[in-house]
DNA sequence: AAATTTTATGAATCAGTATTCAAATATATT
DNA sequence: AATATATTTGAATACTGATTCATAAAATTT
């Protein structure tokens, strides 16, 4: 018997995401994904079962994260609405800040997951409706104006954080980080109009 | 002497639009584009050089029509800039809500065009800086408040009205789109948060 | 140290599709 | 109605790159 050494099924899947990164899923190739993880073509195949549940694999560790942190910051008692919907905003940041590239892909190439309806990527749906149930709590409890539809905030919310992302990923330079994260936390806290 | 007959050019740039937004960029092909445009493949690359250059072109008509109706909208002296704010959003909606399939495209293949370097979009940097001078003006005059980033709080809301279109693209029925359009006003003007 | 089993390799295959271009067709001119 | 010119066609081409699989290499067992 033979055993694996070091952890090539992870070595290929971080090298995929900075390919994709790059290039864009259908710019990148498979054999680029090789070479930057150090593994030959065939390896891949051993790995995962083609160049489709590599992108899936990404978006679905992805998704099982933040269902993750959301998870736990739900359930804490000790926050408000306002203070759990400000805590949302730091786990998206602070996933992403350590992996720009992660951010790219997730900005370009969610939709090719999502399009196809073969695959359903755990934790994506779970993860919306616990968000939706956030904003739906301050809502009866007083704090979130009830005339507000909670899908149309949740999505207009993680799509503006999404396009800051992808802008930061782009170019680091042009907006720092903490800031897009300070002021998507005002705008959500007291509105773009300025009420003195 | 034979002159074109129709206006295959448009017809070409109208298929192209449906063919992407239904099978994404890349899996659209030039023969459905040709099919559905009522004309012969050698046809298309009578009037586009290639495939890509079918997507540019539907970004440069795209931001051309933005740019014009933001231009005539920033130079009106009869609006706050709360006002014009307004109308901004109007003017997304506007111009979607007639075409569904463009809004899919918009969202899902901008990033395709954007990181292109060989191509340079026409209007869409100036659609932007014109976009952010409004912003800046109402912090000037003291209806945005001032501590925001300009460049953040333009990304933000555009990127949450391209989730919003996304999915409003996808499913239509799930959040109308007068519903959209009355909730980022609300976010925009009012804030997320409720006071009373 | 030979045999066995698992893991890894990468050249060759194969399928898909954007693009080309020689030929055909339609309109206009003489 | 013959000629000239512009427009259109779509089968053939050319290319790219994902995937396969016969072979090799490494670890383990006997």
């Amino acid at each position: 018997m033979r055993v694996k050494t070091g952890n090539k099924e992870k070595d290929i899947l971080e090298a995929a995401i900075r390919v994709f990164a790059k290039n864009g899923y259908h710019g990148a190739k498979m054999a680029k994904i090789a070479e930057e993880s150090n593994v030959s073509i065939g390896t891949l195949y051993l790995y995962y079962v083609n160049k489709e549940d590599l992108l899936v694999k990404v978006f679905e560790n992805l998704w099982k994260s933040l269902y993750n942190e959301l998870e736990a910051l739900a359930n804490r008692v000790d926050f408000s609405v306002t203070e759990k919907l400000d805590h949302l905003i730091d786990v998206f940041f602070d996933i992403f800040s350590s992996n720009s590239d992660l951010a790219t892909v997730f900005v370009n190439e969610q939709h090719l997951v999502m399009r196809n309806p073969e695959v359903q990527v755990m934790y994506y749906h779970d993860f919306m409706s616990k968000a939706e149930l956030i904003i739906y709590d301050g809502q009866k409890g007083g704090s979130i104006n009830p005339n507000l539809n909670v899908k149309a905030l949740r999505f207009f919310i993680l799509g503006g954080i999404r396009n800051l992302l992808e802008v930061w990923a782009l170019e680091p330079r042009l907006i720092p980080l903490p800031i897009m994260r300070n002021n998507i936390k005002t705008v959500i806290k007291n509105g773009l109009i300025h009420k003195n």
